[in-house]
RNA sequence: GCCCGGGUGGCGGAACGGUAGACGCAAGGGGCUUAAACCCCCUUGAACCGCAAGGUUCGUGUGGGUUCGAAACCCACCCCGGGCACCA
């Protein structure tokens, strides 16, 4: 069926619909792409992220299986022993909202979407060992999430606690951080507040300096992926200490600015910090106090996030400013986290804007305690400059007085220097239902009891009612929760929350390596053979979700001695997006187009090598529909030059020969150099350039011989682009191999020189000639070559030449005073 | 606000500091055809000079700068996209 509007200008020669589906059986029959460990060659572990079954390839699925698939077809055919799995990320809020929509089970779906998309990458073109296929909707590997959440828990890296989560009061349910968009619930728009839960959670940050450090080690990682992490994880260096209550009690502040202590004025903190309580009681503010912590836990999340609306109470109560004993009065305001630092702070408004807004609002005294430079007309400095009305620290620059303010603090007993990160520990519960399981056992007498290992999985129940409401839809599966202590065999209630998808992606990539294990997630020498992955690719929408905790799963399975490596992806790949009409296609805007439009009307090479050409891979790229007609028009050039009925002569090889043999070894090294950098898009015009060359020799008194050798080389470097079209011309031509088990064409350098090079010359760096030179001219030579030059002369006349500079041999350029 | 990207023909995009616009799309002209489609050939950044061959000037967001020479390097600014955002 042919995409309507869409009629193809080509005249087909060759029927992609027949030669498609005769390759794609052909590889799986004859199991071209299973992995072996074979220890006699170089490896190359190649994985695209793992999809969610969403139900149909979308041209963004396109884009990225072809570039991934590229890879594994050109490192094979480089002599790699190449691993290129795929597998469904199977569990998810998208297949339980469907669930709750349709009123099915998410299972049958689940799985009839895996199905569809299996057929669709197939029809790609796109080749996997399917024999290591995973998903984890799937007892045999969620079994094994379970398993991994038991070591950490024995580790201490897995605890639970009572903790402030993202609730939507529209949907009645807590919604996961990456399902808050701008403070509101991505799919109903409502504003989310917090609420209290208990919570699982793994405790990434043990791991935050690690995973700060070796940052510096991903050199083949984007920068931006790099950056981002690196804010995430958010390491700053200051000082904690203890600051007295009037009266009695006290509270630890954290700063990254200890050389500013003489300027605080006021204090400040967190409306949830534990010692609010005790100073509010009795005073003339408890009224007003209690009222603005009830408006501040209701609030929501947009409300306490938005910028310079700056509110907050006077407890009643106040401090003793510790350096010089100042009395200052605390403060509750909402701009004081407390999920950061101490969630108390110390407010020195003379050197920090958010202390400057909130002391001119409430009107409380403002000190510099750091000289501005001249002419400073800004509010808050924050700029380093002498110290000033800070006793012993005047005069020191920010970082001395840094320093000496923490010596003082630490001499004192009154504090040290401490780092705070930014990085919060990762919450994994969902009262959800399609997940995995947390695989825990509350007994009355024995409390939180681990579910023996052999006892995994805990399989998760059918059930008929998904609905969410404020718990798990488990909590009511009476059969489910009701169970025995597997320490003292009274009765007991099993954990309800499943676990966050997140976790079945931090680790598949081991599973991967040893797919079938029934008595381990994996065995460590078959992962220790791939790991760490030679390349991943997959958008840049999971820098710092799945990118950050598959890092910190891999640490972790390095110190249980279950991993080689620190760091799973050695090099890292984010495409960019498919854009129609400015936007993102989706099927809510309406601006879908269709993969098996082009596989029925364009064929899926045709479509691969378009997503290769129209932008370079790292870009958002705008679909335009004619513009596979082109690549298609290509591989139908392609298909003449090499099935067509020339008329070869007999003769010697000539100059045209040796053009042409000269330029296929050029195309040679650019294809090689671009496809390793990742430049497909300028690799596909140089293939069109030569099949062009070729296609011209062709039509006048050709050679077997040159033919043969060009258009060999050019189905050997079409090969990992367009598989299908190339493995039929293989076929045809009788060279008698598999085209995939080939080898990749390697260039002589002899035979790619070029004999002349075209000399630039240049009159006061413009051109105003061009000459045909020896590839070794010398610098001399190339200047007579200039000065002799009749159009150089025009411009020499009545001119002084002052200086001439010869690049030999592409350029010279003559400068008259 | 902060941190990354990025602004090049009608469009997607090429260009180790050295021929700007490769390659492709679209458009126009011609050939083939009874006709059309397909296919093939030619033209296609702008302005100007020339009968022509050819030539000149301008041109990579804006304004400066460095350089024999800048789309590329430096400074300032404008616009677009993305990420983070009361993190003490």
């Amino acid at each position: 069926m042919m995409a309507p509007g869409l009629p193809l200008p080509t005249q087909m020669s060759y029927d992609h619909k027949a030669i498609e589906p005769k390759w794609q059986k052909r590889w799986e029959a004859d199991r071209v792409f299973e992995a072996s460990e074979d220890p006699d060659r170089p490896k190359f572990y190649n994985v695209c992220m793992y999809p969610y079954p969403s139900g149909a390839l979308h041209q963004g699925h396109v884009r990225n299986y072809t570039y991934g698939d590229l890879l594994t077809r050109y490192k094979k055919m480089q002599g790699f022993s190449v691993l290129s799995p795929m597998g469904w990320d199977s569990f998810g809020l998208p297949a339980e909202n469907a669930a709750i929509a349709t009123g099915a089970h998410p299972r049958p779906n689940t799985e009839s979407q895996i199905a569809t998309m299996t057929d669709q990458m197939k029809r790609l073109g796109a080749m996997y060992d399917w024999t290591r296929e995973l998903a984890s909707h799937k007892p045999d590997f969620y079994r094994w999430d379970q398993w991994l959440f038991l070591e950490l828990h024995q580790r201490g890296l897995a605890y639970k606690r009572e903790a402030p989560v993202n609730w939507c009061p529209q949907d009645q349910t807590v919604l996961a951080n990456e399902q808050v968009v701008d403070g509101l619930c991505e799919r109903c728009d409502t504003p989310v507040v917090k609420r209290n839960l208990s919570q699982w959670f793994f405790k990434i940050t043990d791991y935050a300096e690690r995973l700060l450090e070796d940052l510096d080690l991903l050199e083949d990682w984007p920068d931006r992926v790099r950056t981002m992490q690196r804010n995430w994880i958010g390491r700053s260096e200051g000082a904690t200490f203890g600051i007295e209550v009037e009266g009695g009690g006290s509270f630890e502040v954290f700063t990254t600015r200890p050389d500013t202590i003489f300027g605080m004025t006021f204090c400040v903190l967190a409306p949830e910090h534990p010692i609010v309580d005790q100073l509010i009681v009795g005073s003339e503010s408890e009224a007003e106090a209690r009222a603005y912590i009830e408006t501040s836990s209701r609030a929501s999340e947009i409300d306490r996030m938005s910028v310079g609306t700056k509110t907050g109470v006077f407890t009643g109560a106040h401090a003793i400013n510790p350096a010089n004993g100042r009395r200052v009065p605390i403060y509750i305001a909402d701009y004081v986290l407390m999920g950061y630092g101490t969630g108390a702070i110390m407010a020195v408004p003379g050197q920090d804007q958010r202390d400057w807004d909130f002391a001119t609002k409430y009107s409380i005294e403002i000190i510099r305690t750091v000289e501005p430079p001249e002419g400073w007309k800004g509010e808050a400095y924050t700029g380093d400059g002498p110290a000033i009305n800070s006793g012993f620290l005047d005069g020191l620059h920010k970082e001395d007085a840094i320093a000496a303010a923490i010596a003082w603090l630490e001499t004192e007993g009154l504090g040290r220097a401490t780092v705070t990160w930014r990085l919060r520990d990762w919450l994994i519960s969902r009262q959800r239902y399609w997940g995995s399981p947390i695989p825990i056992i509350n007994c009355d007498r024995c409390g939180m009891v681990p579910v023996p290992m052999d006892q995994l999985p805990v399989l998760l129940p059918e059930i008929e009612d998904y609905m969410p409401k404020g718990q798990s839809p488990l909590a009511v599966v009476e059969e489910f929760v009701n169970t025995t202590c597997p320490s003292c065999g009274g009765p007991a209630r099993r954990e309800t929350d499943t676990m966050d998808t997140f976790v079945d992606s931090s680790w598949y990539y081991f599973r991967y390596a040893d797919p079938h294990n029934t008595t381990r997630a994996f065995d460590p020498e078959k992962a220790g053979y791939w790991m760490p992955l030679d390349q991943y690719i997959g958008g840049v929408e999971h820098a710092v979700l799945h990118l950050l905790y598959a890092r910190f799963i891999t640490k972790f399975l390095h110190d249980i001695g279950l991993s080689d490596v620190e760091e799973p992806f050695s090099r890292l790949f984010t495409q960019g997006m498919i854009t129609l009409g400015g936007s993102k296609m989706s099927k809510s805007k309406g601006n879908v187009v269709d993969p098996l439009d082009q596989f029925a009307s364009h064929g899926a090479d045709a479509l691969r090598l378009w997503h290769l050409f129209m932008a370079p891979p790292t870009d958002d790229a705008a679909w335009t529909s004619s513009g596979i007609d082109g690549t298609r028009r290509f591989l139908e050039r392609v298909w003449k030059a090499a099935t067509g009925d020339h008329q070869f002569t007999l003769r010697e090889p000539d100059e045209r020969d040796r053009q042409l043999i000269g330029l296929s070894h050029r195309t040679v090294m650019k294809v090689t150099d671009d496809i390793e950098r990742f430049n497909f898009n300028t690799a596909v015009p140089a293939l069109m350039i030569l099949t062009n060359a070729l296609g011209d020799y062709l039509g006048d008194e050709p050679r077997a011989e040159t033919a043969d050798e060009v258009i060999r080389k050019l189905i050997l470097m079409l090969a990992p682009m367009t598989p299908h079209v190339t493995h039929e011309l293989w076929e045809m031509r009788g060279y008698g191999t598999m085209l995939a088990e080939e080898t990749w064409p390697v260039a002589d350098e002899e035979l790619a020189r070029e004999e002349t090079v075209t000399l630039i010359i240049q009159v006061n760096g413009k051109v105003r000639d061009r000459m045909e030179v020896a590839p070794d001219v010398s610098a001399e030579e190339v200047e007579a070559i200039a000065l002799g030059s009749e159009k150089v002369r025009v411009w020499l006349d009545g001119a002084t030449v002052t200086k001439v500079i010869a690049k030999p041999p592409r350029m010279v350029n003559i400068v008259i005073g």
